[in-house]
DNA sequence: GCCAACGTTGGC
DNA sequence: GCCAACGTTGGC
């Protein structure tokens, strides 16, 4: 099982809106090196759903119920069929995770504009914990 | 096949 | 609103 983080801009995708739709397929995704993830994807992998735009946090964690298949509407494109598993209790911003070393180098922070990339275990679980933090 | 010009994304 | 960092496009 992998783990992956998928990027929406709120205003057009959300989490709330996948939340309503209780499953979507994960379209959209143009640039090859984030099509070339989407095409690693297999069913059963977990991904955080991270927010851009003014929020800038990873905001839930959805499971990938589909395996990679090719986009209905363009075969050269691929998506992926997910479901939302759980609200993260807090956010984790991203002024969070660049504070913390355990991300350096990680392409959230070494790519902006890649909107589809793996998440390596270690910085998976600390995300995880830093979610479940209280906070005042 | 190269690369300048242009367009887009997303953080600031 | 700006602009850096990328990607894409199109003329050559």
């Amino acid at each position: 099982m992998a783990y992956w983080l998928l990027k929406t801009e709120p205003s057009t995708y959300s989490w709330a809106d996948l939340i309503k739709e209780k499953k979507t397929t994960w379209n959209g995704v143009t640039n090859a090196l984030a099509l070339k993830h989407i095409r690693s994807m297999k069913k059963g992998d977990r991904a955080f759903v991270y927010h851009t735009g003014n929020e800038k946090q990873i905001i839930g964690v959805a499971q990938v119920i589909s395996n990679a298949k090719p986009d209905p509407k363009d075969a050269k494109l691929a998506v992926v069929e997910i479901k939302p598993t759980s609200r993260l209790k807090n956010p984790v911003t991203l002024a969070v995770i660049k504070s913390d070393k355990i991300f350096a180098g990680w392409d959230l922070l070494r790519n902006s504009r890649l909107s589809v990339m793996p998440v390596p275990g270690r910085m998976w679980k600390r995300i995880e914990s830093v979610s479940k933090e209280n906070t005042e």
